[in-house]
DNA sequence: ATGAAAGCGCTAACAG
DNA sequence: CTGTTAGCGCTTTCAT
């Protein structure tokens, strides 16, 4: 009887106890595909990253784990290898396996996006979409801080390492570097779209020295790290030649020498806050609160006064 | 009519266009969990990984995932947080939403596992167990190349961080360790189980040091990270007093000061085996294949000569 | 080549 | 409290 599985409440213990005893013998055990056919509700939450081996999304991963086995809901994770076409084809794949999907960092089209969202409730994180419920983290007031540290420190001319077309996050930190250096009265060069890997920041380190930027904000840790090897093997010295900011505070980006100045992002916090809008919300599609989180300038070893003694130098 | 998507061969074009034609207007998508529940065939895979922020494990994903994808499958990842329990948790979770499950350095005992598989067909990676299906990186012959390297350099006392309890791959880096120790006439005294992590070979800092060990093989590249660290913080400078060497290679051992010597791990090569042998051997429970893949140790510079003279003191 | 009917494993609703 | 029935969305088989 099934109703000893989906409403055990209901039924007499002796029964019960019969039921189970049998279940047991024959190694029955219920199908969860079967039961969400009819129920609705498979209890699964597709999660979609764009790329499983950087270091950023682990922190997301396992919050959001956290938090929906806490409501006995189970993660199921997948890797786009930041293609925007194999976003969508694991939407669909996922769309009825699972009660929702957290989308994070998509790197499609705004339209598409809404357009998935018809079939399968999504939460969108690291992307604003209207109409759509989502978590940010707010990167732009990070850029805002890091900027300002470098201004500080008397960098006047700064490379911005942007990162895949396609991203919000690149955008919003493009959009509060610019604003925040024009208020400093300092330079800021754009360089990309970059891949949002390691290597993605070793190839841009000659470009940075011809540019003769003293100070670059990257997109991401990865790219910061990988910037500083590239500019290392070309006996090239941080902080005291060139100062690098790093976005996220990967736990990799305490272990590198010089250890990274960077943009701590609340990972943790965004995945549970994901799951949360996601389970919360139910099936009322219509609900699109946004959620906002801070997000805190880490000074570390990677950035220093700018060189050349100029009598705008600030001492920190 | 279903058979536009299932057979789309069997049914005239001219219907099978207006079938489509109206699917596409009602927006209209194949329910997958309903069509499984049917054909037996849910065109998924469940891999589940011990830590997902472990970065030797994001490798593997992506091959798997990649190697699926080429088929037609999709793989859906999930953590158990290194917990035994929620490994079991997950394999029933899972085991009628997927065709078949990856198990990954699995903790829990070979009886549960033997179990569990009759329950969903498994593929374990990095364990044996007899008569299941099993793709094993051959870690005892790269211990036995550690240490071999080690005592050609001269150490006669070598310590082993040993890995989580359960796991099967520290029981062979143990075995193979221990006896291509004995086997050069050197010391060997294996410390733990640790915790596979930074902070696993952090803690350990300090035994090594009090052991009067000048070498050290680690469960894993993280650990060793931790132990370089732990000692760096205590004064102690690798390798010129104490060589380190780790096991996986993952990309961050190229990246640490000094880079890692480490045994290198086919973690790609071990994916995409492990996604063929579930799906090439289907529904036959009985194959019972094991592929071995070969190690190799990559020599970089956390690894020198043995210490000449007095041995080192542990600060306080 | 297409329609109709049965049934995958389960739960919901309704009787008893 | 427990047995029965219908039907979730699909594929398969059997008619037509």
């Amino acid at each position: 009887m099934s109703r000893t599985f989906s409403a055990p409440h209901l039924v007499n213990p002796e029964t019960r106890s019969r039921v189970l005893a049998c279940a047991e013998h024959l190694g029955y055990r219920p199908n969860r595909a079967a039961r969400a056919l009819i129920t609705g509700r498979t209890h699964n939450i597709g999660l979609i990253v764009a790329d499983i081996a950087n270091p950023f999304f682990p922190p997301l991963i396992k919050a959001a784990e956290s938090a929906a086995r806490h409501r006995d809901y189970h993660i199921f994770v997948t890797d786009t290898n930041e293609d925007p076409a194999v976003e969508e084809e694991l939407v669909h794949a996922l769309a009825k396996q699972v009660d929702g999907v957290l989308l994070c960092s998509p790197r499609m089209s705004n339209s598409l996006i809404e357009q998935l969202s018809r079939e399968v409730p999504l939460v969108v994180i690291n992307r604003q979409v209207t109409g759509l419920p989502s978590v940010v983290m707010d990167v732009g007031q990070g850029a805002r801080l890091a900027v300002e540290h470098l201004t500080a420190l008397g960098h006047r001319h700064i490379a911005l390492l942007g990162g895949p077309r396609g991203s919000w996050t690149s955008r919003e930190i493009r959009r509060a570097a610019t604003a925040a250096a024009r208020a400093a009265d300092a330079e800021l060069t754009v360089l990309g779209p970059n891949q949002p890997t390691e290597h993605g920041g070793t190839g841009q380190a000659e470009h940075v020295l011809r540019l003769g930027a003293t100070a670059v904000l990257a997109y991401n840790d990865l790219m910061a790290i990988g910037l500083i090897e590239g500019l290392d093997s070309l006996g090239v010295r941080v902080p005291e030649e060139v100062s690098i900011v790093g976005i996220d505070d990967i736990s990799l980006s305490r272990l590198t020498r010089p250890k990274l100045t960077t943009v701590a992002n609340p990972t943790g916090a965004a995945g549970r806050a994901a799951v949360d809008m996601l389970l919360q919300h139910g099936d009322d599609r219509r609900t699109t609160a946004q959620v906002t989180l801070q997000t805190e300038l880490v000074i570390r070893d990677s950035t220093g006064p700018a060189p050349t003694g100029k009598p705008h130098t600030v001492k920190e």
